[in-house]
DNA sequence: AGCACGCCGACT
DNA sequence: GTCGGCGTGCTC
């Protein structure tokens, strides 16, 4: 690590978009290694930025401001930065930007005030000191360190009495710093029982802590045991002093993984997601930077968090498309993941029951170990998945459930037993149009259509913040009272089987309907408790949530998610259907699942009935290799974004026009955006598609280098994308 | 990202 | 005659 010497120029990456770091002169300030925190003038502000290295620019007559000061705070691992840097030039963001998601809540930098010092007895006691009544009941209490407050409460005496035994040396303060950590995940805590099966695996996963960078796939299917397997791992890399990194999709709706984790630890772990306060954001940022939080399991961002002494990521569901960012700087976090255990040198955990087509490429060519957890754990059989064709058992008009399901949900209702209809749509309908001249109400911001919900009396936008009350007037015909809600959502659903089963108690589970990950914990605890009978959900039920007495699945509708000409349609309905269906059954019976679809004959659907993870996988890679798409090739897409319609149309062509040739790389569109309007901004997409080989950042690069667009047009990157539709 | 500088409409 | 709209341009 360079040292850099009072007076010298340092770069300091500033958490804003700019192009790269900006040159300040380090003063007097006595060592401004790389990784320092220090506050800086910009323009006639004041921004918390972080050394990053020697000035970029040796020029001395460049304009050139002092840093202000140097920050009391553990200064960002190497390893960090390197990650940052390497992060920005991969997904082509500014660094600063990506330096942001790093730092994650501004005030968690500001100078904090010292806490108030704790005291404890001094041993020995002093000399030549009066023991009266009330400092010997001080001294009873004082063997636990506590502040002067607490230590006068606690010992019911006046602060002077206090005051008096520290001027008279009865009392010392000890540092703070030593007790702030509290109490640590215990390795050695009794955990539960693992099957060989399990302990193998896990022994294997002990292994590589501590030994460098290696990256292993963990699957097994619903129920086989794979958090189990990877609390080794934590617990080993907690006994060799590191810290561990555990990603969650929807981690603030993960009760059970949080309670699967104090029974094995002892206590809770370190939790970083959007839902956190702004006090205990700071609290986990400065926990996590100072290495006291020894286990942190978080949403995506945790990834960018100082970790000083990281020796291990978990990436669960690491088939899970929450992973990818397609906001700001875009990026996938299972990806992004195993670049900083390389940086790192630490081993990478990813695991699934079905996963992704690229970690499976990465086993198959050798560059990522497998572990397989062959079953499911207490000898329980994966559920019987059944097709049913809705073209020959079609449910009745403007009704959602076939007869067979119906009739499988009744049967299942009678022995007594739970049930889960599943339909990945929130709200009650889809689509709302006016009976008299098909006019459809669609979100004036966005290209889609208004979602009606019913619990909250309104017509939703689902990708901005839009709503409105369902006009009483058609806006086209003048009609009244025409408009007629199209499709289902869970509440239409559930509408529907209140009608059906009169006698279930149903209960609806939505991510909108949900106020927050407490609700979310209390539905699963009232499944558990058996006081639903008939849940409806939403791919929430889907995701990390288990239900101990559920034995019937029905999917509403199994072709939801294949509509559009998604590259990896296929595969997300395969693996989100595979994880519903793992929702049914137990140990002592075994589930059923029943998947409502209108095409049987799909290759998806044939898979699904026959729980053959493995030939779908290798069928769905074979078409990919074919075509040349992802794991085979690589894509990247540019957003062109604006507010005026024809010039964001100007400039895609102007871009698609001068972009470079290469025979190795094939531009496609400009097309319509996966979401043409959004949030009232025009998007055109191009799509680049090159050999799995090919530097496609130096290509975009360079090609973005040589235009100059105007102002009010975005260009967004996005290496990898993942949203077709 | 902020924040200032800059050039054109409705108010005292 | 000013206050203020947000377009555009820079920040070491």
């Amino acid at each position: 690590m360079t040292k850099l010497t009072p007076g010298d120029r340092v770069a300091v990456l500033l958490p804003l978009p700019l192009s790269g770091p900006l040159d300040y002169l380090a003063g007097d300030a006595p060592s401004l290694t790389p990784g320092t925190f220090v506050r800086v003038p910009l323009g006639n502000r004041t921004v918390t930025g972080v050394v990053w290295g020697p000035a970029a620019d040796p020029q001395p007559n460049l304009k050139c401001r002092p840093i202000k000061e140097s920050l009391p705070l553990p200064p960002v691992p190497d390893a960090s930065r390197r990650f940052i840097d390497w992060v920005a030039s991969y997904c082509l963001a500014a660094p600063g930007a990506v330096l942001k998601m790093a730092m994650s809540v501004p005030k968690a930098l500001e100078p904090e005030k010292p806490p108030p010092p704790r005291l404890v007895a001094a041993d020995p006691q002093p000399g030549g000191f009066a023991l009266t009544k009330a400092r010997s009941r001080v001294l009873e209490c004082a063997w636990v360190p506590q502040t002067a407050a607490d230590l006068a409460r606690t010992a019911g005496v006046g602060a002077s009495v206090i005051k008096g035994m520290v001027a008279a040396g009865a009392l010392c303060e000890i540092e703070a710093g030593e007790i702030e950590a509290g109490p640590q995940p215990d390795p050695h805590h009794p955990g539960p029982v693992l099957s060989p099966e399990q302990q193998a695996a896990a022994q294997e996963l002990r292994g590589q802590i501590g030994a460098g960078f290696a990256v292993t796939l963990l699957e097994g299917v619903t129920g086989s045991g794979k958090t189990e397997v990877y609390f080794e791992a934590i617990a080993e890399a907690l006994a060799a002093g590191k810290q561990a990194l555990v990603l969650l999709p929807e981690i603030a709706l993960s009760a059970q993984w949080l309670e699967r984790f104090e029974r094995r630890f002892g206590v809770a772990p370190t939790v970083w997601h959007s839902d956190l306060s702004e006090g205990q954001r700071r609290r986990h940022w400065r926990a996590v930077a100072r290495g006291h939080a020894k286990v942190v399991v978080g949403a995506r961002s945790a990834l960018f968090l100082p970790f000083p002494s990281l020796g291990l990521v978990v990436v669960d569901e690491e088939h899970d498309s929450s992973y990818k960012q397609e906001e700001g700087v875009c990026y996938h976090a299972r990806d992004m993941a195993v670049v900083r255990g390389h940086l790192g040198g630490l081993p990478i955990v990813l695991a699934s029951a079905t996963p992704s087509l690229e970690m499976a490429a990465n086993v198959e060519t050798g560059r990522y170990r497998k572990l397989v957890l062959p079953s499911r754990h207490g000898g329980a059989s994966l559920p019987e998945v059944t097709l049913v064709d809705l073209r020959k058992d079609p449910p009745p008009r403007q009704q959602w459930i076939s007869p067979p399901l119906h009739k499988a949900v009744e049967e299942c209702l009678a022995a007594g037993e739970q049930a889960l209809l599943f339909l990945n749509r929130r709200g009650y309908a889809p689509l709302t149009l006016c009976r008299g001249c098909g006019f459809r109400l669609q979100c004036p911001q966005c290209t889609a259509w208004l979602v009606e919900h019913k619990a909250g009396g309104r017509l939703q936008c689902h990708h901005c913040g839009y709503y409105a009350r369902k006009p009483e007037q058609c806006p086209n015909c003048q009609a009244e009272h025409s408009f007629t809600s199209c499709g289902p959502g869970v509440e239409r659903v559930a509408e529907e089987a209140a009608m059906l089963f009169p006698d279930a108690r149903i209960a609806i589970m939505a991510s909108d309907l949900l106020p927050g990950p407490k609700a979310a914990a209390e539905l699963v605890e009232k499944m558990a408790r058996r006081e639903i009978d008939l849940l409806i959900g939403t791919q929430i039920v889907a995701k990390g949530h288990h239900f101990p007495l559920l034995t019937l699945v029905g999917v509403i509708d199994g072709d939801l998610g294949l509509a559009g000409g998604d590259l990896r349609a296929a595969e997300r309905t395969f693996q989100l259907l595979s994880q519903v269906s793992g929702r049914a059954g137990r140990a002592e019976h075994p589930g059923r699942v029943l998947l409502q679809t209108y095409q049987t004959e799909a290759k998806v659907m044939q898979a699904l009935a026959k729980g053959d993870t493995e030939g779908f996988a290798r069928a769905e890679a074979d078409d990919r290799r074919v075509g040349g798409w992802p794991p085979f090739g690589r894509l990247a897409a540019l957003i062109v974004s604006g507010e005026d319609s024809a010039m964001v149309e100007k400039a895609a062509q102007q871009l698609a026009r001068i972009a470079p040739r290469d025979a190795a790389i094939e531009l496609l569109g400009p097309a319509p955006a996966p979401l043409a309007l959004l949030r009232g901004r025009h998007r055109r997409r191009l799509l680049l598609k090159a050999a799995k080989q090919t530097n496609l950042q130096a290509y975009i690069r360079h090609w973005l280098g040589s235009i100059d667009l105007p102002r009010q047009i975005r260009v967004q990157v996005d290496i990898d994308p993942y949203s077709f539709m």
